[in-house]
DNA sequence: TAAATCACTTGTATTTTGCAAGCTAACCAG
DNA sequence: CTGGTTAGCTTGCAAAATACAAGTGATTTA
């Protein structure tokens, strides 16, 4: 109970990831940043059926690991951005290698050309949409 | 409610993917069998410190979903073996970007010769631990 | 200035998870 | 073959996480 954090269950990495990435809905709202170019609360909200306070939540404990930052959009004083980070944006291959596997063996939506580069096109791809996501920086 | 499960929210291949895969544990119990050749109950329960409802619990699940099998262990009948089918096999990868990005940003315990495969020799990481997890099968 | 929008907040109900204990079948030692 | 141990669960209950619905305050737009 000391910390203001729980601590992780162990040091092993993919523990310690999911300690913060292991739930229904921390990486569908990551993928909506980083792949969907969806970067304000209601893009994200309107998405799936995320419980607003739950995105809240999701959006805060993101922000607090250092894996997205929250700026005001200035076209718009209500409406803030969510963007990555460095660290946010070497998310993209955990999303990628999801999206293949699921797209195998859960789903078959993804774009016949989205998914034949992530495969046949790994590197390429992952330059090109790091670069997206990171354009939109403002 | 007419499938015996529910529903996915969607049908994007990630958000379908961590239907299955988007909690506290399925992924480290997949780590324990694809990664740490612990394939008994008590093998992955001693691991961390999953509870052993929960346990049970995501076993059926990633059994439903043909991500494991679950066999007899010849030698002991009150044992049985967690094994991994191929679409099982093929959640290698996702393991791997999670450890590498867990090792970079929440922990640093990956043994640096893994860690340098895995971001150097990918591929060919991957396939010996393809291999690996393959043989144990029995 | 009134209505709409955005990003939340606040209850409350439901679901999921954790914890401790118990239970059954199979093995093992004497 | 008997008694103790182990493996793999199951059950009951408490605690935590999540969903749902409604409301709030600060903008912005008409």
């Amino acid at each position: 109970m000391p910390s203001g954090k729980d601590m992780p269950r162990s040091n092993c990495p993919i523990a310690c990831a999911l300690d913060l990435l292991g739930d229904r809905w921390t990486l569908v709202v990551l993928r909506d940043v980083l792949l969907g170019q969806r970067r304000t609360f209601s893009e994200i909200a309107a998405d799936e059926g995320i419980a607003t306070n739950t995105l809240t939540d999701r959006l805060e404990r993101l922000i607090e690991a250092g894996v997205l930052e929250r700026r005001r959009d200035p076209r718009d004083g209500r409406s803030r951005r969510y963007v990555p980070t460095e660290s946010g944006l070497e998310l993209i291959p955990v999303l990628i290698e999801l999206m293949v596997w699921g797209n195998k063996y859960m789903s078959r939506t993804v774009p016949a050309e989205l998914l034949a580069r992530a495969v046949g096109d790994r590197d390429a791809l992952l330059a090109e949409l790091v670069e997206r996501a990171r354009d939109s920086d403002d």
